[in-house]
DNA sequence: ATTATCTATAGATCTATAGATAATGC
DNA sequence: ATTATCTATAGATCTATAGATAATGC
């Protein structure tokens, strides 16, 4: 049953890629450790010789969604960003969109560790973005903007006309904001 | 065993306010019935004399705290509401705070009804805050900004630098938008 | 007589651990 | 020999229900 170095790399690595997705999708509380092992192709007696606790993947897995959305941010601009943020599409996949916006208030009633890794998260959005996008403030009071909009949009009944208003109504108001510093 | 109905109007209020409180505290899936009761003076078992299930309290519970965010910001002009909605106080105290931004990213996992629920509320509170303080549009682009903020400033560690500077750079922001307009 | 609340429990889940197994890697 | 994964399970929780109890309200 012993695997080779290179697969309990990877067996590891599907599993935070995995717990990343489901955690966003449903929460921290509403996804097991059985489910995401299984999920991951494994059996769920496995996962302590990975990770110390449930809480360390989380860290973990909210980690690896900020590397991803980092990658996927890279070079693109201001306007881009918010086009893409308060897509309907970004909206309507939570598990595979911004982590901020997903996992946000999970890691409010999380330990401390948990927030120190958000916050870490929102300092590599912020660079990922840089100053040729505007200053810090510009920036930080940009990405609250927007994960705001995203929340209260996925809040909203799916296909209602509210939830599509909150986007449209945010991308005018951001994208004005942008016009009037050129 | 049996009580008076006056009695059960105030059991069955005081769920709902237990619940809307601890709700947006610890998240839907923090809470369990039974906690949930005993926190209320009563025991787990009588629960379903009151409620069909769990998810029904959350719609009521949800509604609930919408009513008294209402009552609370009746009459309040659009800055005040902003110094309030971005102070310390009510970013650190989750559990009496905004329902949006407490159970907003909750709700987006949560049944249809739930979200019509939510929605309903968001509807509310742009009625309360009134035309006197914006169009539609603007008062959505404010709330969609100021729960960001707070979902983001809660995410960062406990007396942070960041989690002050999200709420002090979207101040600003939101303020000097309001002074643009006078 | 009705019924809100109680105690008790069913049945399903949850996190975490124990011990067996079998392939890797020294 | 080491160890990643497996099966199995401990012990705690979860939602929801059943049946007893006792005070209300007809």
């Amino acid at each position: 049953m012993k695997v080779s170095k290179d697969q309990v790399r990877e067996n590891r690595m599907r599993i935070v890629e995995t717990a990343s997705e489901l955690f966003r999708e449903r929460g921290y509380d509403g996804v097991g450790v059985a489910e995401l092992m299984s999920a991951a192709g494994l059996t769920h007696g496995g996962f302590y010789k990975h990770f110390g606790s449930k809480a360390d993947l989380m860290a973990e897995a909210m980690s690896c969604g900020f590397t991803r959305s980092a990658e996927s941010t890279a070079g693109v601009d201001r306007e881009k960003f918010i086009e893409y943020y308060l897509s309907r599409q970004h909206r309507d996949d939570m598990g595979k969109g911004c982590v901020m916006s997903a996992l946000g208030t999970d890691t409010a009633r999380q330990s401390a560790s948990i927030k120190a890794t958000f916050a870490a998260g929102i300092e590599r959005q912020l660079a990922i973005l840089g100053t040729e996008n505007g200053t810090r403030a510009d920036l930080i009071d940009t990405i609250a903007h927007l994960v705001g909009a995203l929340v209260l949009s996925r809040a909203c009944p799916d296909n209602s006309a509210l939830a599509d208003e909150i986007l449209d109504v945010c991308r005018t108001q951001l994208l004005s904001q942008d016009a009037r510093k050129d």
